[in-house]
RNA sequence: GGGGAGAUUCCCGAGUGGUCAAAGGGGGCAGACUGUAAAUCUGUUGGCUCAGCCUUCGAAGGUUCAAAUCCUUCUCUCCCCA
């Protein structure tokens, strides 16, 4: 865990060596608000500015709080959510969430935690990404305009002027202290570009704008966002003399250190087209067991008494996998999606099931008449990326054609494999299945 | 502006005229073991009409029987000095 520095004074309150076992609540110090405790146990907090304060003001009443994230690609990924989970959670409780969109930042684009620069993006993209972005977070907060609404920093940082943003804004930064920060500590190994250098400032500025104009005092975020949060407190103290808060999240990481949400064809998306339903339900299928009770806790909205019954020692895991898959695809994907994933999954893999649930490619039944040569075969299924690929396959044992495994990688599939219904399913080691269906 | 270093196959990183489709590691894939887990072990990892052929070592030219390796120009990156 990285340990942040010269951090402000009144801000450095936060529990020692990153851990949330230290929070005060237990201990008698102070009863914490509800949906703080809520967050805790399931994970969530990883940082806070003023954990006591912040609890008296959700306390108080609801409390307006905003995270925000730069449209740069075109779909969320799974990494993206935790902070909307979160938010679901806090809204739940009664307080007002905005999810900003940083049409505007991600013009920029945030050096924290990356090791390159970022890639420019038309602004056009931007909008395009943003409005995709939104229609998914729509999707799963179902935003009411109201107590839940979503603000873009393009409206404040498009036309900023120059001259005036230095003045009022960028006097109360010192160059001293941003250096000392991680996240551009980092960078000065690899090189920083002075755009990218800006970045603290907008993001702050935008918090000082939310705080102005929504009467937001709360950023919640990802911990590499830590060093930006807490630059927008300091901005809104000494422009505003007000208070905010700061609250992040951990990193989700899998047991084995990587970063969650990794597969082979990159992140796991939100978007169908580059994350089907079945592959989303399959990563979530397959988690460590390491990771179970950690997933269910922080991508789902199980109760926390489920949790523990489906992940008390002794317990086969499989169940509590196949509940985490169901739950996170239902919320993400919807109840009919995960139904079907859940489906096509025990087709594949159990007995009974849905075979017409699993991942599918039609061809044309002509290919087989005349005898479809197996390396085209997986290759046109999806299951090889090219012929010399599905040739490994073959020579290695991994390649299963209905129920035997295929050895002759010069040899052809012909009708006769198809069963009745003209269909057959093809296997690539344990893991990975088409349904063929000749037409 | 001056000086120096570098760009290698998915990533890191060897290679400095033929024995190089290119060491080693990571990652991926497959097999064994299992629980659609982890760990471990083994194999494999550019493409194809696969005992052969074709395309790769920042880009474009050139030298040579032969180049990732030598020369020229270009593009980009990093470091030092100003």
């Amino acid at each position: 865990m990285r340990i942040p520095h010269g951090i402000g004074y009144t801000l450095a309150r936060r529990p020692p060596s990153g851990g949330v076992g230290e929070i005060p609540n237990q201990s008698g110090a102070i009863d914490m608000n509800a949906a703080l405790e809520t967050l805790k146990e399931r994970g969530f907090i990883q940082q806070c500015t003023d954990l006591e304060g912040l609890s008296k003001a959700m306390d108080a009443g609801p409390v307006t709080f905003y995270e925000g994230c730069d449209p740069t690609g075109p779909s969320l990924h799974i990494g993206h959510m935790v902070p909307y989970f979160a938010m679901r959670h806090l809204h739940e409780a009664g307080h007002v969430a905005i999810v900003l969109m940083g049409g505007g930042t991600a013009r920029i684009g945030d050096p924290s935690g990356k090791s390159s620069m970022r890639q420019i993006i038309s602004y056009e993209e931007i909008d395009a990404n943003a409005a995709r972005f939104l229609g998914q977070i729509d999707k799963f907060l179902k935003l009411d305009g109201k107590t839940m609404y979503s603000e873009n920093n393009k409206t404040w940082l498009a036309d900023l002027n120059y001259i005036d943003f230095l003045r009022d804004i960028g006097r109360h930064f010192s160059v001293n202290r941003m250096l000392s920060f991680e996240a551009y500590k980092q960078r000065m190994e690899t090189g920083l570009s002075f755009i990218e250098f800006n970045y603290q400032l907008l993001q702050s500025y935008d918090f000082l704008q939310l705080y102005k104009r929504n009467g937001c005092t709360l950023q919640i975020g990802g911990d590499d966002q830590w060093g930006n949060i807490v630059a927008g407190i300091e901005l809104i103290r000494r422009v505003e003399g007000g208070e905010a808060f700061g609250l992040t999240f951990p990193l989700v990481m899998t047991a084995d250190g990587k970063k969650m949400g990794k597969t082979e064809k990159g992140a796991l998306f939100l978007d169908p087209e580059m994350t089907t339903p079945y592959e989303f339900f399959q990563y979530w299928r397959n988690v460590q067991d390491a990771d179970l009770e950690k997933f269910l806790k922080m991508f789902t909205f199980l109760p926390m008494a489920e949790i523990a019954a489906l992940c008390a020692p002794g317990t086969n895991p499989n169940a509590a996998k196949e509940r985490l898959a169901y739950a996170v695809t239902a919320l993400i994907h919807g109840a009919a999606e995960a139904d079907k994933a859940l489906a096509g999954a025990k087709a594949a893999f159990g007995s009974g099931g849905d075979k017409s649930a699993m991942p599918t490619v039609e061809l044309a039944r002509s290919r087989f008449d005349s005898g479809f040569p197996v390396l085209d075969l997986f290759v046109e299924a999806g299951l090889a990326p090219s012929k010399s690929e599905a040739r490994r396959l073959i020579q290695q044992g991994g390649a299963v054609v209905g129920d035997s495994v295929w050895k002759d990688e010069k040899a052809a599939v012909g009708a006769d494999l198809l069963d009745a219904e003209g269909e057959l399913v093809l296997r690539a080691g344990k893991k990975r299945f088409a349904r063929v269906v000749a037409k």
